[in-house]
DNA sequence: CATGAATGAGACTTCATTCAT
DNA sequence: CATGAATGAAGTCTCATTCAT
């Protein structure tokens, strides 16, 4: 009865899906949720608003499967690379360094994910759909810190999970500097900075 | 109709404008910008979201003016403190410290300030009106770093924005953490931990 | 910085919260709950369909309130009626007198109030808000039925639940059949020849 | 209907129209044509909402279908009922019986019939489509009532189309009554209450 | 026949902003 | 200075409908 609606020619749903799910994950990281609108996300992706909805419940269950997709590969790509190395300072070093590639890759991974923390406190509803997987984080760097103590790399008194939240908040941190200054290489140049901190090799003998 | 239409009783302009900032901070650094509704603000404030417009032309000036509010008194007190120590690490020991109290006392300054990169990103129009007083961050820490390198303290080639860049987001990487995990202790923890890192008492000789 | 928004000249408060709930009941009655738009009822009130909402929260309330506005003075008026006669076949058909006058004058009093029923049942959360007013429509009948019982007109073993049912099922029946015919005296007709069936000349005797 | 001209439909096409026409009453009775959607009607009958499109043009168009299909049956079941009996009341006494059968057994015949006169108000473009088989109802009654006019049955100067509506409002009203209050005993019940006001053993004598 | 991806219109709702009072 | 009514743009979400497969 009225002009032009209706599905138009093909449509490959799962790629559909993927376009959908990085133009969200891009723009949640560069935005944030609520100045993400599903209008951009649909025009990014090649289609219009309304059809993101065959694909998600709403706009929060959208940040959710991007969570999953994102969270799941990263963490399981820095569990790699940890287990490769056999102190905590080389662990934590080696994924430094591959933080920072991901970062010269593609920075909305790592600027999806070090705004998590910050949007979920924002928007309650986030969290409950993040609970399920949510603690991937914090699990990882207590991981690494839970092995280092029972190698006894880790002075006895030492709060754990005081540890593990420096260790994240760090990498937090620097990736979100690199971010807000548009420019990975700072955070490439910032971790060499701390791998010299590290080693000993940045303040002079005397200081 | 009512009558009841105009302004009321009394009027200390400068307070209702001390309520309005301080509504405004609280609520920026919880809800972040978008977020944070004129309606909010006012509710706190006592007022109506009408009268926020005899104090600042809009809510991305509002925005800046908590900024010019809340920066200045900061650094400031930054500056003092660090001007009361001799070397760069004990400077760095000391704002983390003094960051830690402000913290406990007013989450919400250091939340606010620890967003404003991102939220200047994420809404260039805030960029424009931050663009004179912007560059204030990043000079406190610049200015540590140049004036350790002109003490001697730091190997000569190091990379001193990098560096700058490191301690900025070391510190802010701890608060953001500390605000998402909505413990104040959490940042005293780590920042204990980070301590015990930079004095050598954190790794098992071992190690 | 944008043009054109903003308040306009003048706005009685009291008068534009009337139009709304006027307009609100005359297309709730005639289009329905689900089919009345917001801005059908904002363009009758002379306003944009926003406004709507500075003087209810949302459509379920602008309902709800409508339905206080409109019931209250319904079975007040019907109350009053009944009280001034004695028998229950007379308040009855007075009541079906007055409800034929209140149809002439304003259909969309009854039409609203004899769909509260069905709106309410196909929109669940119509019925929580309207709970507490709930009740007055079955309270009338009912009562009229134990008065009478009271009263001595019944036969003793009468169902008055049933009766009080078949009274509001038939002054409903009615006031749905004019509104579906358009024509307010198919009302007045049809209880005219009601009152014959009650008063018995309806019927010859023979039959 | 059943006379169709052509190649009949196979057994499994006609069940699944079938199906559908069923789960478009009970969900047009249950939450009214708006309320309804195509993806509900196409849930309960088993298919996807665009397979509808393959039995039907629209969703007024699957309205149609269903009136048709309904209204067809029930007025000639209530004509078979009413040639049993010999006068108006006794004739009326059986319809009202009758449905009251029917409402036990499936609530959604009576349900969308007593709804359509108000849908189609609501939704003008339903009247078109329905224009050809309206009548059947109201020509039910009006044939009733001419009936019992040449039996001499009733007085002479009654307004005829008048008695039809009342008959028809109130046969309407308590269907209505019993479908919001969930529970058709109660229009078992109110019917039991009507019988009882026409062969006078309602009222008390004196009353 | 049927699926399911997709559209476009439109619904409810929120909000920064303006202005008469 | 302050209120509160009102706007208009925009956002999330729903839905009848279409069409390639």
């Amino acid at each position: 009865m009225s002009g032009r609606v209706g599905r138009p020619r093909d449509g490959d749903s799962a790629e559909t899906r993927r376009r959908i799910l990085d133009a969200a994950r891009a723009s949640f990281a560069k935005d944030g949720y609520r100045a993400t609108t599903n209008r951009k996300i649909a025009d990014e992706a090649g289609i219009t608003s309304g059809a993101i909805y065959h694909y998600v419940e709403s706009k929060a269950e959208l940040y959710a499967a991007v969570y999953c997709d994102t969270i799941d590969a990263l963490y399981t790509e820095f569990e790699r690379i940890a287990a490769a190395e056999s102190t905590l300072l080389r662990q934590y070093s080696a994924v430094l360094q591959r933080a920072c590639e991901l970062q010269m890759h593609d920075p909305s991974i790592t600027g999806f994910i070090v705004a998590v923390a910050q949007e979920t406190q924002r928007h309650p509803d986030l969290l409950e759909r993040l609970a399920p997987q949510r603690g991937r984080h914090a699990r990882f760097f207590s991981g690494l810190v839970a092995d280092a103590a029972d190698r006894g790399e880790l002075a006895p008194d030492i709060d754990r999970r005081a540890l593990a939240d420096l260790l994240g908040a760090v990498l937090t941190g620097l990736a979100r500097m690199a971010a807000a200054a548009g420019d990975p290489q700072r955070y490439t140049a910032a971790v060499e900075v701390l791998e010299r901190f590290l080693d000993g090799s940045l303040l002079t003998p005397s200081a």
